[in-house]
DNA sequence: CAGCTTCATACTGCATACAGTATGGACTCC
DNA sequence: GGAGTCCATACTGTATGCAGTATGAAGCTG
């Protein structure tokens, strides 16, 4: 009989987060990774049967989406994936570089060495997966790598203003993959922010930063 | 969630928009005014009968204020309203430091002379309520000012995260235009921004909006 | 009298039925 | 033959019923 007092670890055994936050989680992945594509409308019933849930929660999965500007709500017709237009993309990449940058100046200041070192070891476990050209698993990570310093920063609204906004850009990010010169490029860059991260050199934190999201741009912009 | 607008013209003509959509501003104006005080629960019930629509309709309101960070989900207890903390506040100023300063500089590179005019009008208006001393018609047209001139940048992913936060601090605005003295200073700091927009000086607006929000946490931070 | 257990209550979360509306096709008229 | 109109269909938006759970009070025991 376990002592009925799970309150620190929560290894997640019994406990299910809230049935439309999982549905959440998988929709975005399913946009993120093109089973729905940009335009495409998202059937209410075909998704309940898709996914084995109720029209309610999937619902509130839905609008939690358009929330985070996902998708789009349009009067009777219901959610469609949103489709980014370049200039929406560029848009983003522009906030998410003021964000990242500041991201960056705070976590090198407020960091701890044991939240470093946990950048760096993401940033060494997506070095493998690039090595082995996994190009899912390294996506992953690189995104990791990214949400970390910017959880480093231990600002909260930071963190979530970062993250929907990250979130807008996943399925060009994981379709932009292709391109070994650019790919390179990319790991090359990443290595210069834990680089400057490690030595809690903020200005050169924000300007590696800074020019990584701007080849982002140049990266993506050939897909849209 | 579309950029809030809504709150001079828009006299509601013959298309109503979205029921969760109206219901979710009502909430809003409760949530800032104080109606719902933070750490309230919002009884689904109760706030039906109040509102005059569904739990339906009520719920997907909910949903999207919890979205937005203004109220928080907890499982089986429904909604409460966020209660912020200091740390919250200065989080999210100092995030809005960040969009407001690029926002700035985009909106001097950008903007029309109309939209730049229009932004005038605004605070002409702000300066002749702040001289009648209507607190009210002050507040909303001092936010009016900060959202025009975010979205002169014409950056829709900037406006849209700027004014997701700004939403999280209207109830702290909204009770913190107390203290004649720095009633004053905000007006004055208000005057400067709109003359370095007319000249297009993005540095020197870039600059007074910075000091502007720093000196905003001073005047908030009492009150928590 | 204090603390624990038990039970009634009320509220949330989910499922489903119903109504309103947009869409696509077929038929008719020019 | 083409275009406009009407209608059937399917899907969204809303309302409501039902089950599970947290909460608070009352009763019981040490």
């Amino acid at each position: 009989m376990p002592p009925q007092t799970a309150d620190l670890q929560d290894d997640g055994p019994i406990i299910r987060q809230s049935l439309p936050a999982e549905v959440a989680t998988r929709l975005r992945d399913l946009i993120t990774q093109g089973q729905l594509a940009p335009g495409a409308r998202l059937n209410e019933v075909a998704l309940c049967a898709q996914l084995g849930v109720s029209r309610t929660p999937l619902r509130e999965a839905v609008r939690r989406l358009a929330g985070e500007g996902l998708v789009e709500l349009v009067p009777a017709r219901g959610g469609v994936v949103r489709r980014l237009t370049l200039k929406d993309a560029a848009d983003s990449l522009t906030v998410l570089k003021a964000l990242e940058t500041l991201a960056g100046r705070l976590a090198c200041a407020a960091a701890t060495e044991a939240g470093i070192a946990d950048v760096a070891a993401l940033h060494a476990a997506m070095l493998d997966r690039y090595a082995a050209r996994d190009r899912l698993a390294y996506f992953k990570l690189n995104q990791a790598v990214h949400t970390a310093i910017v959880a480093l920063s231990g600002n909260e609204t930071l963190a979530w203003a970062h993250g929907a906004i990250q979130a807008r850009m996943k399925h060009l990010r994981f379709i932009g993959n292709a391109g070994e010169r650019k790919w390179a490029d990319a790991v090359a860059e990443h290595e210069e922010m834990v680089r400057a991260l490690a030595a809690r050199d903020g200005e050169a934190l924000a300007e590696v930063l800074a020019l990584h999201l701007d080849r982002t741009l140049d990266r993506v912009a050939p897909l849209i």
